[in-house]
RNA sequence: GGCCCGUUGGUGAAGCGGUUAACACACAUGCCUUUCACGCAUGCAUUCAUGGGUUCAAAUCCCGUACGGGUCACCA
């Protein structure tokens, strides 16, 4: 068989050689250690928590190595494409801040990043392979393989294309020709000289090494449409692409022998490769890959909309990948999750569950850490989207806003009391007279409303002063208890209980759910600072 | 069904032949405290799915069993 000729005669219109493939895409010349990894996801959307984990690992080990990361898309299934897919897959992943060096819309020097505009490397690659005899057309149709699958089930033989079963292996040149002529449909299959009785060992970064049998399956390298599958496609993607560190889902290991057999047909050097688990998530007893179909806590925009953070994801993410980042990251609160350093071999070898607590707790820490500046631009971004009347209130209110939010904050150890942007309106909503509402006191110690105005108008019109420090405050608070019967302290009252009608706990319970309308608020002698005499005489008349 | 991988507390996990089986989240109790939150202290696996074996010594190595996951396409 004269391969060339074969070659030509499948593949006339392409006159590119891998030879020009080598030069057009050349190796990248960084140094060593620096690595270069991808993410690449199928054009469906919107992502979820699952393909956002999945593109923080190849990110951070490309910045942290300072590397390269590489979106592609890989849309080979033209089933599963959706329109503005790659925009909002895209846009996503920018809103986590990843940092994306080459991508279809930006570019690149080794596009383009979307497969189905690749079709002619990937024929080159293929024509290549025919000239050299490691592949061939095959003209099996869709019944012939249903056919021979029947009778590999009823002899109990494995399924698939390989050995005495590989009908088009040895056509020759003069059949070959005259189907194509005939105007046939053929797909390429790959000439596997696998020996399924033998094994190779691949080391994978995450898993360490895995014994596999050999690959002996003549695969579909090309489909009857000219689309290669995946396997071919990402051989000539990552290889031409120069990628040195492939991250993909746990799932293709499988089939890694016959990549490895394509990688080796190819004559190009193999990657690194590095298998992720997948995401699980509890579905009452039973535990699966997280879904974004059935799972409205894994889709991306439910986060956004609740207003946690990107960065508390990220942080959660680093915790996955590596869980010594834990630890690390409480020792050094200041620096980013950038200055950690990642590895796969500290990568769990079994998938992870996915835990909404402890998203909330890094939330939580996260945002307390932030300026009350912070916060409010933050909160008013979060408002804009989603709390219209939030938006225009602190807008109106800024400084007294961010001064709201600061209250406990620049503290050694600050209130932790957001856990994400559109919780804080429920803690700080009494700020407002807008918002205001007249308090209820009956779950309350003090119940009887005579007495409750009593103490108050004692209060509001012998005791407190704006001006007074918080010491000054609070002793007079103690000096009001004593007057009314209340113990000055709590101490006092649990020795004495019978000497009293309560404490000064009761007496600053009063006072403060009739200021915040809440029974449990930050300190109270900042929020009356913030509110002003004015506004703590009418909330006080108000009853 | 064949092949591959896994199984450590409520959760994520560290552990790589000799440890009191780290750490974090959650939970509980106590202290602190004008409420809450924070913080601090304490408690939470007599045991690493299970049965055997190797060894002076096993969560760690080997074999079997059970359970869970993955994969066997002209899908990725």
């Amino acid at each position: 068989m004269n391969y060339n000729a074969l070659a030509e005669l499948l593949y006339p219109n392409i006159k590119t050689t891998i030879d020009d493939l080598e030069k057009k895409y050349p190796e990248r010349g960084l140094k060593e250690n620096t690595e270069v990894t991808r993410f690449a996801p199928s054009p469906t959307g919107r992502m979820h928590l699952g393909n956002l984990y999945a593109s923080f690992i190849p990110e951070v080990i490309a910045r942290q190595t300072g590397g390269v990361f590489i979106l592609r898309i890989e849309d080979t299934d033209q089933k599963r494409i959706i329109e503005n897919g790659i925009e909002l897959g895209l846009s996503d992943l920018e809103h986590y801040k990843y940092i994306i060096d080459e991508h279809p819309i930006k570019g690149g020097n080794y596009g383009p990043y979307v497969q189905t505009k690749r079709l002619d490397i990937y024929h080159t690659v293929a024509k290549y392979l025919v000239s050299i005899g490691k592949a061939y057309p095959c003209f099996c149709s869709e019944d012939d393989l249903t056919h021979m699958r029947e009778i590999q089930e009823k002899r109990k033989d494995r399924i698939g294309y390989y050995g005495h079963y590989t009908k088009c292996r040895n056509l020759s040149y003069d059949e070959i020709k005259k189907r194509i002529d005939n105007n046939e449909k053929w797909v390429l299959r790959l000439k596997s000289n696998g020996d399924i009785n033998k094994t190779i060992i691949f080391k994978d970064l995450i898993k360490g090494n895995i014994e596999l049998p050999e690959n002996d399956l003549d695969q579909v390298l090309v489909k009857s449409d000219g689309i290669p599958p995946y396997a071919f496609a990402h051989v000539c993607d990552d290889h031409y692409m120069r990628v040195t560190i492939v991250t993909r889902d746990d799932s293709y290991i499988s089939s890694v022998p016959y990549h490895v057999e394509l990688w080796n047909a190819c004559g190009f050097k193999m990657p690194k490769f590095a298998h992720l688990l997948p995401l699980n998530i509890k579905d009452g007893d039973s535990i699966r890959k997280i879904s974004k179909r059935k799972d409205p806590q894994a889709a991306a925009v439910f986060y956004h909309q609740k207003g946690v953070p990107v960065e508390a994801i990220k942080l959660y993410f680093a915790t996955l990948m590596n869980s010594n980042f834990d630890e690390w990251y409480i020792q050094n609160p200041n620096k980013s999750y950038r200055d950690f350093e990642f590895s796969f071999s500290k990568m769990s070898k079994t998938g992870a569950l996915f835990d909404l607590d402890k998203i909330i707790n890094i939330s939580k820490n996260y945002i307390s850490r932030l300026s009350a500046k912070d916060v409010y631009n933050n909160l008013l971004n979060w408002s804009k989207e989603f709390d219209k009347d939030l938006e225009r209130l602190i807008e109106k209110y800024k400084d007294y806003t961010i001064k709201t939010l600061n209250i406990e904050r620049e503290q050694k150890k600050p209130r932790k009391d957001f856990s994400c942007y559109s919780e804080i309106k429920e803690y700080i909503w009494y700020m407002y007279n807008e918002l205001f509402i007249t308090p209820t006191y009956e779950w309350q110690a003090i119940n009887d409303i005579n007495q409750i105005k009593e103490i108050l108008n004692d209060y509001i019109n012998n005791y407190f002063k704006i001006e007074d420090d918080k010491d000054t405050w609070f002793y007079k608070m103690q000096v009001l208890s004593e007057k009314h019967g209340y113990a000055k302290n709590v101490k006092d009252y649990k020795e004495n209980p019978n000497n009293y009608k309560g404490s000064i706990i009761d007496i600053s319970m009063v006072i403060r759910v009739a200021i915040t309308s809440k029974s449990m608020t930050p300190n109270l002698y900042e929020i009356m600072q913030l509110l002003g005499m004015e506004e703590i005489r009418r909330r006080i008349n108000m009853l």
